[in-house]
RNA sequence: GGAGACUUCGCCUAGUCUGGUCUAUGGCGCCGCACUGCUAAUGCGGUUGGGGUUUACCGCCCCUCCCGGGUUCGAAUCCCGGAGUCUCCGCCA
């Protein structure tokens, strides 16, 4: 959902930006039609219904034909305000339909085209020679780690198990998310990940997504995706004191159906239905979003420096974006066994689209209230164990582990596979 | 799952039976002024929020008594549905 008047400013701008994600420029024409259509509507409300108070208020003391003639008018008259707000609901669901369908928009200096045309910001860290790596299910299966054959079994493709020092390595890698978090200011949180339509909807899940969410549907609940679902809804309806950025750090299990990607992935954790995950989520003025975009990047960087494993920064292009972002950008670690970079975090500022549909302001100088700003972004999950395990295995399959992790698995250097029976 | 009580302007609260003057009472808090070496205390005044109009201010209009419908010329008030809180009963990995 975009701002009608700087649509009408800037037309420009906008239509590139939908241009960039392939949407229907008439998109933006009807919503601005639409628009008018609820100021006509509410105008006319508002003038029947003052109209009608007032005749109201003579009401008590009226005797006679004045009060006969006061009758007739204001039962006219009551007809006729219920007719225009009718008008009014219906003109102000047109204009949310329309809002709804349509994605943010992009911020300058994203990179144009689709999801190949990300651009490369940095490379950090030296990627390790390994001879004959090993991928991180096979280190992970003779570390009694991570158990794929009985999360099949229990619940099907996609499902895994964590065991041992597998559960042990997942934990502490959490909780030394939850630490750095704590220490930038965050609160920690751990949100439902039940969650209602509205939050879904709010934070544009339930668009192009919504083929990828859960949905229990005795209950009219979706499993999140992600907690940044049930932070963004957190202040939902109310009016923040934004002087400094409002930071949470929630940690939840999040839920994919993954309805898309049959063949992809299909071999150990990447890509699963039900991962854990502690993600930063801010609120902040419009004005400094973007500054706050890059100190939540800083921020996954540093954590990525903790687990000691090389990646590299992409700026995500327009076409790629997802409807809420207006800016992306993914980190991305070096997997040795694919030879290749994977996404571990993602960063999105997706500017006023979330507050405008869930209702999220601060007061501007002036005392008024204004759409936040919102923006995520992955500080640690359950993927990250593969490049740990495989950035750091031994040709014996054993695993070095990060300093930063040791005291999570009973201060031992290195991980050493447990010998078959 | 069943029964009952409750939900009012930051917080507490009056009003709901008996519909209109509720443009919602009072207290606390907060803001301003006065008094006062300072603070405190006291006195007086102000203070629901949101949207619109306005360069801004003032002013004016609409909405807002948990939410959504209904009855009525008119609803905080009456009726129906829903949500939440609490109490009791039932059930419970």
């Amino acid at each position: 959902m975009i701002d009608l008047r700087q649509l009408r400013d800037d037309p420009d701008l906008v239509r590139a930006s939908q241009r960039a994600r392939r949407e229907s420029e008439s998109v933006v024409d009807e919503l601005l039609v639409a628009d008018e259509a609820r100021r006509a509507a509410v105008q006319r409300f508002e003038a029947l219904r003052a109209e009608q108070k007032a005749l109201g208020k003579r009401m008590p003391g009226a005797i006679g034909d004045e009060k006969a003639a006061l009758r007739a008018r204001t039962k006219d008259l009551s007809g006729q305000v219920k007719a225009a707000e009718g008008a009014v609901t219906e003109a102000e669901a047109a204009l949310r339909r329309g809002q709804l369908a349509l994605s943010n928009v992009v911020e300058q200096g994203a990179p144009a085209g689709g999801e190949d045309d990300f651009v490369v910001i940095r490379e950090v860290g030296d990627r390790p020679y390994i001879d004959n790596p090993r991928d991180h299910l096979e280190l992970g299966e003779g570390l009694r780690a991570i158990d794929v054959e009985r999360g099949a079994k229990v619940s099907g493709s996609r499902f895994y198990y964590l065991t041992g020092v597998g559960a042990l390595l997942q934990l502490g890698l959490l909780q030394l998310a939850i630490a750095q978090s704590v220490e930038y200011g965050f609160s920690p949180v751990i949100p439902p990940v039940l969650v209602k339509p509205e939050p879904m909807e709010g934070t544009g899940f339930l668009g192009a997504h919504t083929s990828e969410v859960y949905r229990l549907e005795a209950d009219d609940l979706f499993l999140v995706g992600t907690s940044e679902v049930p932070l963004a809804a957190y202040h939902s309806g109310e009016i923040l004191d934004l002087g400094s950025p409002v930071r949470y750090a929630g940690w939840s299990s999040c839920f994919r159906r993954e309805a898309g990607s049959y063949g992809k992935d299909v071999r150990g954790i990447i890509r699963v239905h039900q991962f854990d995950k502690v993600e930063m989520f801010s609120y902040c003025r419009p004005d400094e979003a973007h500054a706050e975009h890059l100190r939540l990047l800083a921020w996954e960087e540093e954590m990525l420096a903790k687990v000691e494993v090389p990646y590299r920064v992409i700026d995500v292009a327009a076409g790629d974006l997802g409807s809420s972002a207006a800016r992306k950008y993914d980190c991305e670690a070096w997997v040795p066994s694919q030879g290749r970079y994977r996404e571990v975090t993602s960063t999105s500022n997706c500017t006023t689209f979330q507050a405008r549909r869930l209702n999220i302001r601060y007061r501007d100088d002036a005392g008024r209230p204004q759409f936040a700003a919102t923006l995520n972004g992955t500080l640690a999950t359950t993927r990250w164990l593969v490049p740990i395990l495989e950035n750091h295995q031994q040709p014996d399959g054993s695993v070095v582990v990060p300093k930063a992790l040791q005291p999570y698995v009973g201060g031992r250097d290195l991980l050493e596979p447990v010998q078959r029976r």
